[in-house]
DNA sequence: GGACTCTTGGTTTTT
DNA sequence: CCAAGAGTCC
């Protein structure tokens, strides 16, 4: 058994394998098997005779640990190690210490949305307007000071602009705000572990007990409070094992620290450092051209990546007259990988920003490719399905006003804003519990009998659900649904299926019941909450995968195009332009090239659609002066239907069309047989089958094939 | 009190 | 161009 987890491994995956005690670093370059390393550390441990409970890994994404618990368990050693993100990890010590914690163990979890509605609350609370106040922006202040262990009260305002003194003030009003809702945001159980840590010395060893061996994954990522956390578990005995990439560091941004890796030697004296700088993913090319990229970056320990798989294709550039076109070019280099034997699912395309997957699947959908959208949060975005969870929330948590307020009146049951204004006014005039309150309403004078009435009924239906709570999952959720009303609301919705999603989500609370040890409401809620985007990913699925180039990350594909490598968006544009920032970025398109294992293709268009109007772009300063990037400025020609005239282009008397297109020049008058007089707005594509834009006097604006249009130059001088 | 239209304003990236 | 919030009309 040994044996078998140690054979196969190179000499420094080994050596970070079978390490035992004390701090060690592992210096993983991309497509080395640092994931590998880590699961066989796991099973090797236990091997050694060390309990799975006292195993404790920490990843970066619920999907990384589901997948590698998968592969501990696929190893044949005994289970029960702890295999989990740290923000679950949180979540549950949380929970099981709330009393150490002096929290509520049935806290609510506030991700994104939520926490605009409670910041949101906070401001009109202030009386302040939104408008100057942007409840993000000031959510991101807020973020950093939790960061820092920096509570509202302990924030000198001397050293605040005014705009961070009013963060300052709407942060205290926020954390009141969630302290009456029982409930934490995402900083907040990162803070609130590493506080019980620092300060609580008993729970402290109590853990350092309990989790013996620690490994952190990702450790370039984490922030100051992860840092924290990692530290204090590990206290005691220093047995810890932080894997990470410096060069793949990409969330600076939210408080990421790359300063936790670069000096992890530092706070661990004694730590033995492997490096696995061999890769098994990628071709020599794709590794050089990714090279390239990197190391024009200062701020890194330089590594030297190297591969013995064999030479392959050359990595291709590819440029665009628009994202249109792009997208189109998209759908055709897919169509190619597949005759060229590559599987649906062996394919990805990764973009900077969220927003340009819209064109990109539209163009998959016309060309009917199958394809999965990477962005789990979505689902969840759902309107029926945030109702939904509202209400499941309000079971769990009879404090959570933002989900009181969400559904109190959804589906309509007559209870207006007014009423419900009166209710939480009279709750915070009396200074008691919003839910004590609506058990207790005839000592609110303010609310009419009619008013009464509904809301007496919605207590009622709240407390009948509640009733019903010690069941699975799924039946409290079948049966909300039914009460709630919701059920029939959606009934006489044809649009767009509600129905069919709560259904879904019912599927995946029975999916939850039959997987989960003890079935348990607030849990299911708890992982609803921290599911992340990478999360949707599914590898079986017999789909082309679209996603950001940060959900990327720790993924691989034999085929990769990435998109939109323009100025202003690899690197994004942003205020600062910090040299920092600039190197992320670059992390950032490092990461994205180095998931390809075969075949890496970049593009780029001369003119997005940016706020609905065109806008014209520049390649990305990062790809000037690469060498071995074979350019190819085709546009999308052929293949599939291109919205207007299309046939019969040949190759031929190429020269010619480039001599008339070098005639005509923007503003310049022209004559199409069919459409009339026209003014040339743009050329195109000069180097290839030229384009042009001509805005003609019948009002049309056409994009036509400089080639079969048959354009007649007409000079001023005619007229 | 509730539903609908209109305007505004905003774009990285996410646990 | 799209989503969310706010005003407006019934």
């Amino acid at each position: 058994m040994q044996q078998e987890l140690i054979s196969g491994l190179t000499e420094p995956q080994r050596q970070a394998v079978t390490h035992m005690d004390g701090p060690i670093l592992v210096l993983a370059g991309p497509g080395s098997g640092k994931t590998r390393v880590i699961t066989h550390r796991v099973a090797w441990l236990i091997t050694q005779g060390i309990s799975p409970r006292n195993i404790l890994a920490i990843t970066f994404t619920n999907k990384a640990a589901r997948e590698m618990r998968d592969r501990v368990h696929s190893l044949r050693v005994p289970r029960g190690s702890t295999i989990c993100t740290f923000h679950s990890l949180a979540a549950r010590l949380l929970r099981e210490f709330a009393d150490h914690a002096g929290l509520p163990a049935d806290f609510s979890i506030y991700g994104d949305a939520d926490q605009r509605t409670a910041m949101r609350e906070s401001l009109k609370l202030c009386e302040l307007d939104a408008k100057n106040f942007p409840p993000a922006k000031i959510l991101t202040r807020v973020s950093g000071w939790k960061n820092k262990f920096l509570g509202p009260d302990q924030l000198d305002s001397r050293e605040l602009d005014y705009f961070d003194k009013v963060a300052a003030r709407l942060y205290g009003v926020y954390q009141e705000y969630l302290k009456a809702n029982s409930a934490l945001d995402f900083d907040d159980l990162l803070m609130r572990l590493a506080l019980l840590l620092r300060d609580d010395p008993e729970l402290r060893d109590h853990l350092n007990d309990r989790f013996r061996y620690v490994m952190v994954d990702e450790y370039q990522d984490t922030n100051h409070c992860q840092y924290q956390i990692a530290r204090g578990f590990t206290v005691n005995h220093s047995n810890i094992c932080a894997t990470g990439d410096p060069d793949q560091s990409i969330y600076g941004w939210r408080g990421a620290d790359i300063g936790n890796i670069l000096a992890f030697e530092r706070d661990y004296p004694q730590a033995v450092v492997v490096r696995l700088e061999e890769n098994f993913r990628s071709t020599p090319e794709v590794l050089d051209l990714a090279d390239q990229v990197i190391r024009i970056n200062r701020q890194r320990k330089e590594k030297r990546l190297f591969t013995s798989k064999s030479s392959g294709d050359p990595c291709e550039l590819r440029e665009y007259y628009d994202e249109s076109e792009e997208a189109l070019g998209m759908a055709q280099w897919i169509a190619q990988m597949r005759k060229d034997g590559l599987q649906y699912r062996d394919i990805a395309v990764f973009y900077r920003i969220n927003a340009m997957s819209r064109v990109l699947e539209e163009a998959l959908r016309r060309a009917h490719i199958p394809y999965q959208i990477i962005r789990g949060t979505e689902f969840f975005k759902r309107r029926e399905i945030r109702d939904m969870l509202a209400y499941l929330r309000l079971l769990a948590n009879p404090s959570d006003q933002v989900a009181l307020r969400r559904i109190i009146n959804q589906p309509a049951r007559g209870i207006g804003a007014t009423t419900v204004n009166r209710l939480f006014d009279h709750s915070s005039n009396t200074g008691g519990d919003i839910w004590q309150v609506l058990q207790s309403l005839d000592q609110v004078p303010a609310i009419n009998a009619g008013a009464r009435a509904k809301v007496k009924k919605f207590v009622d239906m709240i407390m009948k659900l509640r009733e019903q709570m010690g069941s699975s999952v799924e039946r409290v959720m079948k049966l909300t649904y039914e009460w709630s009303g919701l059920a029939k609301a959606h009934a006489a919705d044809e649009s767009d299926d509600p129905a069919a999603n709560v259904d879904e989500l019912i599927n995946s609370a029975a999916l939850y019941d039959t997987e989960a040890e003890e079935p348990l409401l607030s849990d299911y809620l708890q992982q609803i909450a921290l599911i992340s985007d990478a999360d949707a990913y599914n590898d079986q699925a017999g789909a082309v995968s679209l996603m950001t180039l940060h959900a990327a990350k720790g993924l691989e594909f034999p085929a990769v195009l990435i998109v939109g490598l323009e100025d202003g968006l690899i690197p994004h544009r942003r205020y600062g332009g910090d040299e920092s920032d600039v190197e992320e970025e670059r992390r950032l398109l490092f990461v994205g090239m180095t998931r390809a294992e075969d075949r890496l293709v970049l593009s780029y268009a001369r003119n997005r659609m940016v706020h609905g109007s065109s806008q014209a772009g520049i390649i990305s300063v990062f790809l000037r002066d690469l060498t071995g990037l074979v350019c190819n400025t085709d546009t999308a020609d052929d293949g599939f239907d291109d919205d207007d005239d299309d046939d019969g282009y040949s190759q031929s008397d190429h020269d010619d069309v480039l001599a008339e297109c070098a005639a005509l020049a923007r503003g310049q008058l022209v004559r199409h047989p069919e459409f009339g007089l026209g003014r040339v707005q743009r050329i195109s594509n000069l180097s290839d089958n030229p384009k042009v834009v001509v805005q003609f006097n019948t009002g049309a604006c056409k994009t036509l094939y400089l080639k079969y249009a048959h354009l007649e130059r007409i000079d001023s001088t005619d007229f």
